[in-house]
DNA sequence: GAGTGGTCTAGACCACTTC
DNA sequence: AAGTGGTCTAGACCACTCC
């Protein structure tokens, strides 16, 4: 069975008839209108039984579909109250992306400080990893975060200068909560998913002295690109972590 | 509804009446069964029909109880085939729990080399980390990982003795696959998940001449503590990888 | 064709939240 | 009490694999 609104464009080339069950094909359409912002984070999507009726399936089905989809971080499931758009503006949910915890337990806040933001062209590896044409422009940013004082983490921040207009040193000093918050609410850009490439460095002369380390001194270089829906790359991150009293956690299943 | 082989055991202080739906119940003893080996790695589980007639539910309950297992990497399904221990001894899956990539596409073989097998007694830190009391047995071992005739990953690796009685350099030098494929084929200890601890570090002396870097070189240290069934730590590595040429690959979400 | 997992439905009831 | 998500059932049919 297929959804008469969904097009579903068959490739000439590739033959196969590509299956698609009914619940992938709900997923699609709710994830577009995610998209279109239909519904904004933090909000509640209209309940499992509205949506059946909506999409005139099962509630079965749309509640598979949900189901992935909250797996996927797309969206919150709340026994009781409904569904909600997932967010990075959340206070208990501060730092989805940030996986340096401190060696003495507490993942408590961090200070951030905003040491530049400037617009400029992008360079041809940025480019290259963000999708843009080779020389269009791309808002820096360069931030530090620190514990106690101490520098802890240098990030620089490479964002494409179109749905990040406006942003300014100010904008970011002002907002009191995650960077990624701030681009969901000021500029309905949603940090869905993210790839991250880690390697061991070698501080040079600037990092040493923002981070407060020796010239030399290993440090965690974290590459990370982030995508919002449709898996289009909107941010890259280059982010040098000193780990003499912090370690980056993983899980592994 | 409880199923009456559950025993269920209630604590006395926290009051909760913790209700436990019936296919978490299902699947804890689905668990058991894995863990008593009722059912060996790489083997086909019954069907679901079987196991929903064992079990006295609908074939949906025990579908969700697999479900579950499956997107916790315990059990794999194949359609028109039946559903699988996961293993880690399968050729396609190899390095299930590496996530070094070369910078060059392929994440082809890499050589592996053991340099030393010992039993000794566990150093207090191991000790906490495996759970054993100070001065038990385990076993320790050292190795390489080189790619293309270069050494990459140095890994120490600490065991519980009791567990991995007969482990010898022979026996690894001799088994052609990923360690984990000889733990659960040799001594039937299966790897479910692992928490791991990354950090930059600068290279020693000895780490130095077996990698082939220059003394102080930074390296990527992870610390990785693997788990079996019912969350038993039975593994505790410490790797030390270049990253000149690679990278370590991580995803969020 | 028989057996397996995968999808979809319709309906009942449960647990949690809010009013 | 009403509304939400969460569980469970029973049955039909589909897609895939193997014989």
């Amino acid at each position: 069975m297929t959804l008469p609104e969904s097009a579903e464009p068959e490739a000439a080339v590739a033959p196969g008839p590509a299956f698609s069950p009914l619940y992938q094909q709900i997923k699609a359409l709710l994830v577009r209108s995610l998209q279109a912002g239909e519904w904004k984070p933090g909000e509640a999507i209209p309940s499992e039984m509205e949506l059946a009726a909506r999409f005139k399936v099962s509630q079965g089905t749309v509640r598979k579909a949900i189901d992935e989809m909250a797996t996927e971080n797309l969206l919150v499931r709340r026994q009781g109250k409904g569904t909600f758009v997932a967010t990075h503006a959340e206070d208990h949910i501060q730092y989805r992306f940030l996986r340096l915890m401190p060696d003495d337990g507490s993942p408590s806040g961090m200070a951030r400080q905003f040491l530049d933001c400037k617009r400029m062209r992008a360079p041809a590896e940025v480019a290259r990893a963000l999708g843009l044409k080779s020389g269009e422009s791309v808002v820096w940013v360069r931030r530090t975060l620190s514990r106690n004082g101490a520098p802890v983490v240098l990030d620089d921040i490479w964002l494409p200068a179109a749905p990040f207009k406006g942003l300014t040193a100010e904008r970011l000093s002002q907002y009191a909560g995650p960077m990624y918050g701030l681009f969901e609410t000021e500029f309905g850009v949603r940090m869905i998913r993210a790839e991250e490439k880690i390697r061991a460095v070698a501080a040079d002369a600037t990092s040493a002295t923002l981070l407060a380390v020796s010239s030399g001194a290993p440090l965690l270089s974290v590459e990370r690109l982030s995508f919002t829906y449709g898996d289009r790359p909107v941010e890259l991150r280059r982010g040098l972590y000193t780990t003499a009293s912090h370690y980056y956690r993983n899980e592994l299943s």
